[in-house]
DNA sequence: ATCAGTTGTTTTATTAGCAAAACATTGGTT
DNA sequence: AACCAATGTTTTGCTAATAAAACAACTGAT
């Protein structure tokens, strides 16, 4: 138990956190004015143009961006594909936080965005498949949400953090 | 959209995912041999002595933990809340990971390891009574489950990433 | 044309987290 | 006593990601 083959996977990450939002935030860029150079990314991101120029010139030269004629950034293939499972995992995990265990928007937000770059292709694709059949409109799914909702209005509380997760579901660990 | 103070809240998070592990050695260690030293901690975490030294320096520093009169480590009471509250976490991601979406054990062990230091405490707390109410033996919920795992095996599959979440949910974004 | 503003880069410095290596301390064996 | 192994610390160096500041280049307005 914790093998450390396990939590050192976390930096054997490809993709940092800081990485995923440069990335995404040319798509946004490009969504939203068409163009994206440094400055526009520092500006999103809230660093200084120093620091967008060294993290963007490190993504160039590992081929997630590719630079204008005249210094205009766009993501390549792979960039693309990156930002693409970064965002659909963000969209899922932000619904299921918000519309499904009814955290607050800004909460679901925070969280979805935190995570978003460590999952899995598995766990996000997974995921998606429950969330998806859970808000559809299959009846078994809907009464099963409203049942849940309503102990949740029942205010059952335990207190958090809950000692013996294991326990409290009445299995013994392995 | 993509506020800035939302991903910057990734950093100013108080701990951080190798500190999270520094803890959760020591608690471990305690509970499996009694005690826990500088080099039990690098031998768990395979890190070196001087790594391990370095940040359990910091850790003391940070009142998480503190020495015994022989170098012996263990807990605060600030510390052990810290790990209890991750294990929590760690347990309950683990267990939907693996018993709801059906991931294999080790995918959802790295998973949860990934997120466990992460997720708020409201999204802890609420996750677990998602679950528990989930893996219950109410019959709405294992009706639900039962559906949900039969339109797994149907291998009903999205090409993955999924290019818009939300048209996927026929729903405009906002 | 000059001046101001914007842009991009580079250099210097900081922090967290690691390795590697040197060093001192301690504990037991022989 | 001498030795060896284990332990803990410190120093040096590395990488990622930031800030700050200096600098060069381009743009536009007057």
């Amino acid at each position: 138990m914790m093998a450390s083959d396990v939590w050192k996977e976390y930096e054997s990450n490809e993709i940092s956190h800081s990485v995923a939002h440069h990335l995404t935030a040319i798509h946004e860029l490009m969504d939203d004015q068409g163009y994206a150079r440094v400055s526009d990314v520092a500006r999103a991101l809230e660093i200084t143009r120093g620091s967008a120029s060294l993290t963007l010139k490190a993504l160039k030269a590992r081929g997630l961006v590719v630079e204008d004629h005249n210094k205009f950034l766009k993501l390549s293939e792979d960039g693309r594909r990156i930002v693409d499972s970064i965002l659909a995992k963000r969209a899922v995990v932000r619904k299921f936080l918000n519309e499904v265990l009814k955290l607050d928007e800004h909460q679901a937000e925070v969280d979805a965005c935190k995570v978003e770059h460590l999952l899995s292709a598995q766990t996000g694709g997974q995921l998606l498949h429950f969330v998806h059949f859970l808000l559809s409109d299959d009846p078994t799914a809907r009464q099963f949400l409203a049942e849940f909702w309503s102990k949740l209005d029942q205010n059952e509380e335990w207190q958090w953090p809950v000692q013996d997760v294991d326990q409290l579901f009445n299995m013994e660990s392995k």
